[in-house]
DNA sequence: TGGGGTGTTGACTATCAACTCAACCACGCA
DNA sequence: TGCGTGGTTGAGTTGATAGTCAACACCCCA
């Protein structure tokens, strides 16, 4: 499922038209429209920040998984991670160690798995 | 050291004056210069590169590695990746599993000898 | 049959990043 | 003293990003 396509699933399933979660997100609800339209890139992080914080307190799901799906589903790299990033010059490296991204959900869930059983 | 006296720093290091380094990697040698007074941000990632390998070259470093460094002392991230990223949600929720950025180099050696021999 | 609620579209705009261009200053030295 | 080499600055340009606004179309049902 692409971003559009998820937006507009949660939306629909909070009830929400793209009026009433436009207004809550103080953005132009023609521009949700074409977001779920995909007639333009899906929005900055903090309008998705925005939407997730709406759509979560609706449906009742946990706010900052939501965002962390919404952004990396828009193809960005939440700007905290990204903060991380730029500023552990070894943990780019050891990203590049880790090769491509061939691996799957279940690998990276390993990978999650050996760091918490490491200490 | 921050990027704009690392750069300069190199650039001294491989006898380019501004002008010479300015010319082989395209862009105007006013840039660099306010560049290496930090009056602007540091350059795009394209330019990043080019720099890195003609001072990679003249130095006898490795490129990517020089580039990497330039990359990520200029605040960002690698556009490779952060491709990567984007496309695996799985690598975002790992990283959050690592914790805060209060890692030292040394840990992230680590990190990066445990994948190497995991296998 | 018309008014309210919903969604879509095209044209436009504001802000910002990433530069360029013209002008200038400081120095060494012939 | 003048000119080549090197560096700095302010003002302006350009393209992309992230939206807004006005207009219109559809549906439902009273």
């Amino acid at each position: 499922m692409d971003f559009p396509q998820r937006l507009r699933a949660l939306r629909r399933e909070a009830r929400f038209s793209q009026r009433d979660l436009a207004e809550r997100v103080s953005v132009d609800f023609t521009y949700l429209s074409k977001i779920e339209n995909a007639r333009v890139e899906p929005p900055s992080e903090a309008v998705l920040k925005n939407i997730a914080r709406e759509l979560s307190r609706e449906l009742e799901l946990d706010e900052t998984e939501l965002a962390d799906e919404l952004i990396t589903l828009a193809g960005k790299i939440p700007s905290d991670l990204a903060a991380t990033l730029a500023r552990n010059p070894g943990a780019v490296r050891f990203l590049r160690s880790l090769g491509q991204d061939v691996r799957s959900a279940e690998e990276w869930q390993n990978l999650i798995h050996d760091q918490e059983t490491e200490q």
